[in-house]
DNA sequence: TTGTAGGCGTTATCAC
DNA sequence: GTGATAACGCCTACAA
């Protein structure tokens, strides 16, 4: 049994003290330590298969080398495209993530704070959009302000309402301006799956949609604006209940490609063909869905970059006053919404 | 400056040692601590809004509450529904998640393991297949053996190449049944998208895929099975070539469903409809194309079982053999692959 | 049941 | 330049 070898042995091997074993490592400060010393010791630690215990050095420096990503669910691709940004950032930064899931329930972000706080990650960035839940928002405002007054620094990706830096996609602007390039392609007759109504985000891109709208003339009555989850079966569910209703709109706006996607589902189940008897579009742009038939009209969002700025504006120097970064959009046009 | 608050400040400010504090809060065994005094611990904690640090605690109980999990790209819908998986299974057994990437190359993995074996991570689940590469592997079976004699576990999902645990899809079989689902849809004329030469998984669903063809009286030539990364990108190449080549197969099988989606891709640009002009299976059966037009063939692998699978056989006992769990796959027939 | 004290593996502050 | 030695925050025999 030989047990984890530690500092001390690659000492006694290398016949040098714990201290100047320590510093022929991370001496690069003042770098004393004489080069032969030096040698010896890491000729000790490659015998050995020496390895540093991260926690250890954790606890004697003050500080770990994590950071924590909170996503609704590591599947969507939405936050997995981010997870790749922030694990990209987090790596170049020398720094591990750690990877907590709500699992779809907004209230276990307070508590997965926290848990990140026990951890003490360095930073943490939070992927998933603000509620208009003044008791959730509240409690994770708290967990929050305790985190960083022992030192932690946060992101979020989303609407700038925690009072931290927040990396903010234009949803609004981008919904508005998809609106736009939709009436200009000649529809008129259009229903809105608009995700959960305290959704913040759900919220902007619904409610950008309609002002674009209506700024070319085009109202929607308000049956043809229906609610529901901000994933798949959300999409899939209030498309059923919009067709059930008897509507048969020229065109759905999902809030999400996500929701955009169990539209497509839910049309195909009531036997309406995309784009031919209605066109849909969406928001984010996923890329496993950029190449499928018929390509689906949305706004596209460079995720991956956008976890990379919410790590990267964590990790960097606090500022006084919390940050607001802008993400723009662009509307991408494709087979799902044909010219008519 | 408050800095952080400690397990002796609640002790202080409950008036107690340092070690009834302590086990106020861990002393479940055989729990002894005056319930009084335990409360009074409690309320001194919630007061002075403790929490104990992870590290700490990790380096006095001698381990940590964390597993790594090492995928090729975290974005990769592949990869993102196995994190699914393995996050849902961490979080039950109480435990944090390492999420690192080796942003698709395969000679990180030793390096990575390195780094969660530094980060003393109790357990280690590997997402991505082995390659037929003997340097890399032993490098990484070294890295392996190094943070397992030091108390780790690991498993890995793919080929059980590395003396350590497996959770092994069904990559051989599910791709001759679907070779042979796709011989009764009428298909004789038939290409095959072989992902890298190398590539374990990548090699299996070819091998069986054109096992399960000869199997029916079919073969394919040499030059209609091309290699080519396991991306999107990679299908989207390899389908040019083989229609730059001429080829004009009846039926194209990618042995991944993201490399499927360049091959859609490449087909379109050259004009092509699919399933018109030809026909497409893939494997893996990603979620976020279940819903598309035209639907895509191909072999589903339960994903987040698979995660949660190999996170628990991993966190699991020990046992003196390594474990190889197989996983049975399904053959998905959709409409890019029609009767003819 | 409670407190004292030693230890977990490193880093960092001192003298030497 | 090098080596004792005290932290770091917590857990856990051991003693009381």
């Amino acid at each position: 049994m030989a047990g984890p070898v530690t500092l001390s042995d690659v000492a006694r091997e290398a016949g040098v003290s714990l201290a100047t074993a320590s510093r022929a490592f991370n001496g690069s400060a003042n770098r004393t330590v004489r080069a032969d010393l030096r040698e010896k010791v890491h000729a000790a630690a490659r015998k050995l298969r020496y390895l540093p215990d991260a926690n250890a050095q954790a606890m004697a420096r003050g500080r770990t080398t994590s950071v924590g990503l909170v996503v609704h669910d590591i599947a969507d691709p939405y936050f997995s495209s981010i997870a790749r940004g922030v694990t990209r950032a987090a790596d170049r930064a020398g720094l591990q993530v750690i990877l907590a899931s709500t699992e779809q329930d907004p209230s276990r972000e307070a508590a997965i704070v926290e848990l990140l706080h026990r951890q003490r990650a360095r930073a943490i960035v939070i992927a998933g959009g603000r509620l208009a839940d003044e008791a959730l928002t509240e409690a994770l405002r708290e967990a929050l302000a305790e985190y960083r007054e022992s030192g932690g620094s946060v992101a979020v990706i989303g609407q700038a309402v925690l009072g931290v830096d927040a990396v903010e996609v234009q949803n609004e602007a981008g919904a508005r301006a998809l609106a736009d390039a939709l009436v200009d392609r000649g529809y008129r007759d259009v229903a809105v799956l608009g995700g959960p109504a305290s959704h913040l985000t759900a919220r902007d891109r619904r409610d950008g949609f309609l002002a674009g709208l209506a700024a070319r003339g085009v109202t929607v009555p308000a049956d043809r604006v229906v609610a529901g989850d901000f994933t798949h079966e959300g999409g899939e569910r209030a498309m059923s209940e919009l067709l059930a209703s008897g509507a048969r709109p020229e065109l759905v706006f999902a809030v999400n490609d996500v929701m955009a996607l169990g539209a497509l589902r839910a049309a195909r189940d009531a036997g309406l063909d995309v784009p031919r008897d209605v066109a849909v579009a969406g928001f984010d742009d996923i890329a496993t869905l950029r190449d499928v038939v018929p390509g689906l009209t949305t706004v596209r969002i460079p995720l991956e970059d956008v976890g990379v700025m919410a790590t990267e504006l964590a990790l960097g120097e606090a500022a006084d006053e919390p940050r607001a970064l802008p993400v723009p959009t662009e509307v991408v046009l494709r087979e799902s919404t044909p010219q008519r």
